[in-house]
RNA sequence: CGCGGGGUGGAGCAGUUCGGUAGCUCGCCGGGCUCAUAACCCGGAGGUCGUAGGUUCAAAUCCUGCCUCCGCAA
């Protein structure tokens, strides 16, 4: 058997790390080139590619999967393909270059969260549950049949980073269950539902700008849906204040003002309130909510004015 | 050389414009008050002001280099 790994971040790497450990027989790996990260624009090779290169396993560094790739891969003689947050779109050709095709490891319960972003989704809509589904990739974007699936409980305060953490290690398990059932193949392939898909596109900045304007049931699935990529943040004078964490609070304010209860720093919203525990300034390191509420002076501040 | 902000007792900040004894809100330690407390009162410890030079009678403050943390943009 030899099977090709396809992915990119960190929780991909991790992914594969774990698989290499269990004895998976990887031969190949596919991940995006090297890219600038950070303010100094270093070029830094994928986590991937970094896992792949301490196991020695050779890496097809490729932002599409054209004629080159397919050759490269044809001669890795690879039965089939795992991929985990790779960032690259398949085409027919692609697809066909692989006998038993490409399994890809999605984080969300398909049909619902097709696309980049779905565990950020499944917080911002305050899903109750979530969890992962390996199908088999065709020509739409995660539309493909599923080979299995796992379904996981949100935990009441947990992040996207959180979650995705935790999912990442159920989908090694996952992965391996359904692996040697692919080989053997034993996989049965049902076609997704027809009904209740939704789109999770990739977030940006401005989805993390959070609206007090809503809820605080709802700014506070936003936070955590959006922490800590793109990252929570409000206008604070004319610098962004970003939130590192909060918690949902039932103390009715105003909606925007500032208050300091009992060493505690609540913002409040539409209905309810958000209690701060940990925000970073512009220029600054994240601290304790009390920390900068201190260095404000008691000024008694409002959210959404003095902007 | 993409744009910008910061580094001042343990924490968050002020003081830098215009050089002249190290300040505020907290925390910590001790004492007091109280049935009691994260409340209140009194006292105390703790800082070579990121670092290296320069200017000056005198530098947290002005000049130069360097280290380092961060926001925006990619």
């Amino acid at each position: 058997m030899s099977i090709l790994f396809a992915g990119t971040p960190q929780n991909a790497a991790v992914t594969l790390r774990e698989l290499l450990v269990a004895g998976t027989p990887i031969s190949l790996v596919l991940t995006r080139p090297d890219a600038p990260v950070g303010r100094k624009a270093v070029i830094t090779p994928s986590p991937v590619a970094i896992v792949a290169n301490e196991f020695s396993i050779p890496v097809i560094k490729s932002n599409i999967v054209g004629d080159a790739e397919i050759k490269e891969i044809r001669s890795h003689q690879i039965e089939f393909a795992i991929v985990v947050a790779l960032g690259v779109l398949l085409k027919q050709d692609a697809l066909e270059a692989i006998p038993k095709g490409w399994f890809n490891l999605h984080y969300s319960l398909l049909p619902r969260w097709r696309g980049a972003a779905p565990v950020q989704h499944a917080l911002m809509a305050g899903d109750r549950e979530t969890g992962l589904t390996i199908f088999k990739i065709d020509s739409g974007l995660d539309t493909g049949p599923i080979a299995s699936s796992l379904a996981t409980e949100v935990q009441p305060e947990e992040t996207a980073g959180e979650l995705l953490s935790r999912l990442t290690n159920l989908g090694v398990s996952l992965l391996l269950e359904t692996i040697p059932r692919i080989e053997a193949g034993l996989v049965a392939l049902e076609p997704q539902a027809t009904t209740g898909a939704t789109l999770a596109p990739k977030l940006a900045k401005v989805d993390g700008k959070i609206d007090l304007n809503r809820g605080s049931n709802e700014v506070s699935n936003q936070v955590r849906g959006v922490t800590p990529e793109p990252g929570a943040w409000i206008p604070f004078g004319d610098q962004p204040l970003k939130l590192i964490s909060v918690r949902e609070s039932q103390l009715q304010l105003e909606v925007g003002q500032l208050t300091n209860k009992d060493g505690r720093i609540y913002v409040g919203c539409k209905s309810g309130a958000l209690e701060l525990l940990e925000v970073q300034p512009s220029g600054k390191n994240r601290m304790a909510s009390a920390d900068w509420y201190r260095g404000l002076h008691g000024k008694d501040f409002k959210f959404g004015e003095n902007v």
